[in-house]
DNA sequence: TGATAATATACCAGATATGACATATTATCG
DNA sequence: CGATAATATGTCATATCTGGTATATTATCA
């Protein structure tokens, strides 16, 4: 629908299908990136509440700090594995990541 | 804890690590792969509550049999992110999914 | 039992994700 | 304002994932 929002993600990587719906995002896609933000802004908040800058948490993570910083922006180079895997490390729990995605 | 587990997983292609746990799981490790289990019975059950076989579900997917298999075996050359997508292309919600992940 | 459908396993070439690094941009504070 | 810490962006070699194919194993049923 929204062409903007279109070019936005397309410019950011993420590649749009238009199978079933020429422009915009399908269902599938749009609830797939939902979700992956969710993710990405509970790992920011996770951060900022621990009080750890992004290098620090790279380190913990044996991750990069540019890395991160595409994690909490939910950057199209990110999986949700790698988010998933990241919250976990941080301390979340099944149930809190459900709660964040639900 | 159980070197069998451990093995087992190995020879399934998981790497162990074993920084903190020199056998068995981490935790984040071991709460990992119960979140992908967890989604590939999921997908499993859904396929056959539409009893579609797996090479029918690969092409609704644009996947292949072998891969449908391996995703509702929980292998490990499977990632969450596949296994998430199949599932939403399956018409689960961010809902359903959060409630067999939590 | 044998035939056939369904599922599982093994492998590979191409695609995608990852950490690392460099550099740019944006806070924060004197 | 300048200095410095924090975050963001671009790129790339390597690692991991993916669909495809072939083949093996396991149901299902006559």
């Amino acid at each position: 629908m929204d062409k903007n929002k279109k070019r936005q993600l397309e410019s950011k990587g993420y590649r749009v299908g238009d199978t079933k719906d020429f422009l915009g995002l399908s269902q599938e896609q749009s609830t797939y990136i939902e979700m992956k933000l969710a993710l990405s802004q509970a790992l920011a908040r996770k951060r900022k509440q621990r009080r750890l800058t992004q290098l620090e948490l790279a380190r913990k993570l044996n991750s990069s700090q540019s890395r991160i910083a595409k994690m909490e922006k939910g950057d199209p180079t990110v999986s949700v594995d790698l988010l998933v895997k990241a919250l976990l490390a941080m301390g979340a729990t099944k149930k809190s990541i459900a709660k964040t995605i639900g």
